[in-house]
DNA sequence: GTTGCAATTGCAACGAGTTGCTGAATCTAT
DNA sequence: ATAGATTCAGCAACTCGTTGCAATTGCAAC
């Protein structure tokens, strides 16, 4: 969190090229989502950053993070927890899905959304953007007819 | 919502068959959500049946909901509204494309995610309940090589 | 290095949605 | 019809996330 962080110059260009402002609570932000490795909450951020800037406030940070969302940098997601979950983008895009009995999570490649995003594209003219998505239902063995679900 | 709706007696009927109570309250929401047509606030709901039974309490009319929604009989989707939108599931299932910078939302016929059921399925066993899906992107004009979107 | 303006922060108050607790209501069995 | 077990409703307090406003700050132009 403290140093400079792999990817920090980066980051700090796309801000720049948006139109938007530099702001050492900005990069804060980013550095914490970029120390994290995968989910994480708007307070485990608020968290992590407020240890070295103690004045920082809540609402910046879901100020900022809904700044880097809008820009593609950073992905939203209701995984069903009652808390929403942010990401970089970028790395290793993937999805979820999720169990509504008994919990588990199933990780999706990405290229299985792809033949719906054509076709969103093609017959509808929608340029889908989805980056990290949250499907919900029931795992093999939570359904009717499976092992253990009936 | 005074008198005897169309299907009390099946949603009455579904609730026993989960083995849940039929209380005033649920069947009460449930007659609010039949009587609007589409979309419904949880606050639109709770202020409807409100009218008659002025005793309703805001905890009762999410909790129901979240019953009615764990049973499959109602879907609630984030629409990018910032409140979620509740909705009976049977009678017209369909799915809206929402674009994040106009704000446009087109909606999506339900046989297009059949071919992703199909293979979440297959691939997964993961039985997806894609009751009413909303998926953010941008429209054709609003996007970087379309009419007006550069 | 100063100046000026727009973008951003912090604050406080708000809105949506959730949860623990207690009394009340539903359902089952008699 | 009654009683008992259990679910459910209402209440209050809480969490997550948003918003209007005034003060501050980043950044570009001088
Ligand atoms: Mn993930
Ligand atoms: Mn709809
Ligand atoms: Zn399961
Ligand atoms: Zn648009």
């Amino acid at each position: 969190m403290s140093g400079e962080v792999q990817g920090d110059k980066t980051l700090q260009d796309a801000l720049r090229r948006a139109g938007l402002r530099v702001t050492p609570q900005r990069m804060m932000v980013l550095a914490a989502l970029a120390a994290g490795e995968g989910h994480m909450t708007a307070d485990e951020i608020f968290d992590l950053v407020r240890r070295e800037y103690p004045f920082l406030n809540r609402s910046t940070v879901y100020r900022t993070l809904d700044r880097l969302v809008e820009l593609g940098l950073v992905a939203v997601t209701d995984l069903g927890e009652g808390v929403r979950q942010y990401e970089l983008v970028g790395t290793q895009p993937h999805h979820h899905l999720v169990c509504q009995r008994c919990g588990e999570t199933i990780e999706l490649a990405d290229e299985v959304l792809q033949p719906l995003r054509a076709r969103l594209q093609e017959d509808y003219g929608f340029a889908a953007r989805m980056d990290h998505f949250a499907i919900f239902g029931l795992c093999r063995a939570c359904q009717p007819d499976g092992p253990t679900g009936g």
